[in-house]
DNA sequence: ACTTTATCAGATTATAAAGTCTGATTATCT
DNA sequence: AGATAATCAGACTTTATAATCTGATAAAGT
């Protein structure tokens, strides 16, 4: 397996960016995002659904209706929405599943584990989401 | 959720590790090991065989049987057991879930992820497990 | 006001990972 | 040779994640 994120935090993570990427205010459907990204329907609709109860996205009803985001890109992080969705644990446990790790007690990999983890949280921190247009549409035709 | 590795391949390396730390070509009973690590003695059986086929551990049946390292550990690393338990191919897919990510249709956090992936790898295959004898005494008490 | 088109909410199903059980087998000790 | 103590093998159960279905609700256009 070893698995990064979930799909879940995955769906997630492409959706928010897709939204980006588009002009700022545009409403998207779950329909869309669901096509475009190829996605189950229902399952992004969770998800989506979930990151609007986060306050990262908003929801309008009815006709013409769909997500967008709730602040512009240049005020979201990657690491909001995997926040939002998996939750920052893993960026606080050993990767050996040692319990009690620490720099005491450290277990064989502790260091390199701690500073990787470290530049992974940077790259989903550093830098707020309207900086990846470019590279979004490489991975999505709008 | 946000796994690293599966739990299945945590425990395999905890275990390859706490035989590691031991005497050399001392037989350690599943029982044992199950004991030690707080994992059920049923799963970590199975992870353990499943080792054995991969020709990492051998297994001796019988009265005063159980587990040892196929080889000394200055030939084992890390890497091997993932890859006999979980599989590289975490170390070769996009971590936002995109298809065919490449340099020249990178996703927004392809390079740096990219470069965490080359170091966890290295983290995992630059080192043999005989290195690790002492740090793993912080973790397990033989 | 009515129809359409969308989300919303919660129950349900499917699949995969984690963990358990049971009976057979095998080696060692007495 | 027989008893014992271990692995081995495979079926089974449980739990968590992923995905689906259905009916209600809500907003916008006509």
């Amino acid at each position: 397996m070893t698995v990064f994120f979930s799909k879940k935090c995955e769906y997630g993570l492409q959706a928010v960016l897709f939204m980006a990427a588009r002009e700022y205010d545009c409403v998207c459907p779950a329909e869309e995002i669901s096509k475009k990204l190829i996605i189950p329907r229902e399952f992004i609709s969770k998800i989506l659904q979930s990151l609007t109860e986060s306050g990262i996205i908003e929801s309008k009803k009815g006709k013409a209706g769909g997500f967008k985001l709730a602040k512009h890109p240049s005020k979201i992080k990657l690491i909001d929405i995997v926040e939002a969705i998996d939750g920052l644990d893993s960026f606080n446990s050993c990767v050996l599943g040692f319990p009690h790790c620490s720099p005491d007690k450290p277990c064989p990999v502790h260091d390199q584990w701690g500073a990787l983890r470290t530049k992974a949280y940077e790259m989903l921190s550093s830098e707020t989401i309207d900086k990846f247009k470019e590279k979004t549409l490489n991975k999505i035709k709008i």
